[in-house]
DNA sequence: TCGTAAAATAAACAGTGTTAAATAAATAGG
DNA sequence: CCTATTTATTTAACACTGTTTATTTTACGA
């Protein structure tokens, strides 16, 4: 007696909804994205969209959700592109694509390691699976680097403070939250890669942020340029030989 | 004819505006930013506040400036606590004023270098000055630091971009929106200072960022513990001999 | 054709920033 | 003292917002 639902077009709705959020995000700004500018645009009324999403914040996690696997999809992209070059250039290219992405879809990246949303707190047992799909290419590009014996980490990079296993601990519980194919890639790691990873993602994502909320330019001029030898610098410092970055 | 105005009950009223929308910012978040709530709060209706402030962006750019003049406070107020260590104790210390402002100043911070509130772009030619004066105490410190001898800035660190020259322009065109006396100082300072300034604000706003917006802790634990060992890092990419550190 | 379930809607509530007009309060000059 | 004027505030309203409830349309299976 049921009426024979259509999963597909459900899901079709489903993807609709988000892609029109994500629309008006970018063309207005975060402040653009509110529920009934979304169902006008969709000519349908507001309350209809409750019947895909439970609320606002429900709609917003989704679009992080899909966010952070869409950094991830574009990270895997330039890694299969550059599968050929030298693992240095290829970690280059990688890190270079990060903030390629976070610049072309600004308001995605504010959505993701921001809050521009009042009074929106993301779960993470949803989000901390999709960041760390894009983590672990992030980690395989530098444990690739260090596997060609080439570089020399300097010691004083791998000292972590007191609370070493603290981290470590705090590392493992959050992979647990994880597949189990993605907590097998990880624990294959070294502490090593691990290390650098985060502490290259720290780094990095200071002037990201600085350049997405305008901070950067009128300081560095040209950010993109600024962004690439501050990324050389961060070689370097890790014990890569200048004459492999040329 | 005039009805006597009472200036400094018209400032009172003005500074309790701003007091109370910062008190409502702490406490419920940035979300809790409401010209009606901050009007409730004060017992008056909430029109009135547009006798004070034109809108609520004009609200938020004078609590963004008052911001920014008291991170400037805080590091002014270290500097002169620390006038008698040593310029890399005094350097240390400063930055660790400045992450410790942005924890205890939570929502204050956000207000600063994210974009919490949806649709408000802060006004340049009244937040950059205002920034300057803390940029100012920072690059002293470091000026410091390199007038002592004790420090060999590495080579790599200070190779710029191919837009070196228009980073200059730039800074200059900044520091220009300033106020005479910031201007002389930045004048003062060597081409080195001020790009170990840059580097190193771009590098510690990465991990005041993440740790703002609860994303460092899950991965590194002890979040103070993190951002002060990879300021020892930073010393020592810089330069600094890490016998000098202890 | 009819019943049922899915999907959308209309109407309403409580909240928001903001504006316009009306009002209260206080002072200065006559 | 009284009145005109300026300051400060309020009332009422507008156009939004997210969300809930109850109602209606829609489309399929039996």
């Amino acid at each position: 007696m049921p009426r024979k639902v259509n999963p597909e077009e459900r899901k079709a709705q489903y993807e609709a909804i988000k892609d029109t959020a994500r629309r008006l995000m970018h063309e207005n700004g975060t402040s653009g994205l509110s529920m009934r500018a979304i169902a006008r645009e969709l000519g349908m009324t507001a309350p209809a969209l409750y019947y895909y999403f439970e609320n606002m914040d429900a709609l917003i996690t989704a679009l992080i959700v899909d966010g952070f696997n869409r950094i991830a999809d574009a990270l895997a992209q330039t890694q299969e592109a550059c599968k050929d070059l030298h693992p240095i250039a290829q970690l280059m290219e990688i890190l270079k694509t990060y903030r390629q992405w976070a610049i072309t879809n600004r308001s995605d990246f504010q959505l993701l390691y921001g809050n521009p949303i009042p009074g929106y707190h993301a779960p993470r047992e949803v989000t901390v699976p999709a960041v760390i799909r894009g983590f672990v290419i992030l980690t395989t590009a530098i444990h690739n680097v260090l596997d060609t014996g080439e570089v020399k980490v300097l010691e004083h990079m791998l000292k972590l403070p007191e609370s070493t296993y603290h981290m470590q601990m705090q590392l493992i519980a959050n992979v647990n939250e994880t597949t189990a194919e993605q907590r097998d890639m990880m624990a294959s790691f070294s502490v090593e890669s691990l290390t650098l990873a985060i502490i290259g993602w720290g780094q990095i994502h200071g002037l990201i942020m600085l350049e997405l909320f305008e901070h950067l330019q009128p300081v560095v001029g040209d950010t993109e340029a600024y962004y690439e030898q501050q990324l050389r610098t961060m070689f370097i410092n890790m014990g890569v030989k200048p004459e492999l970055l040329d």
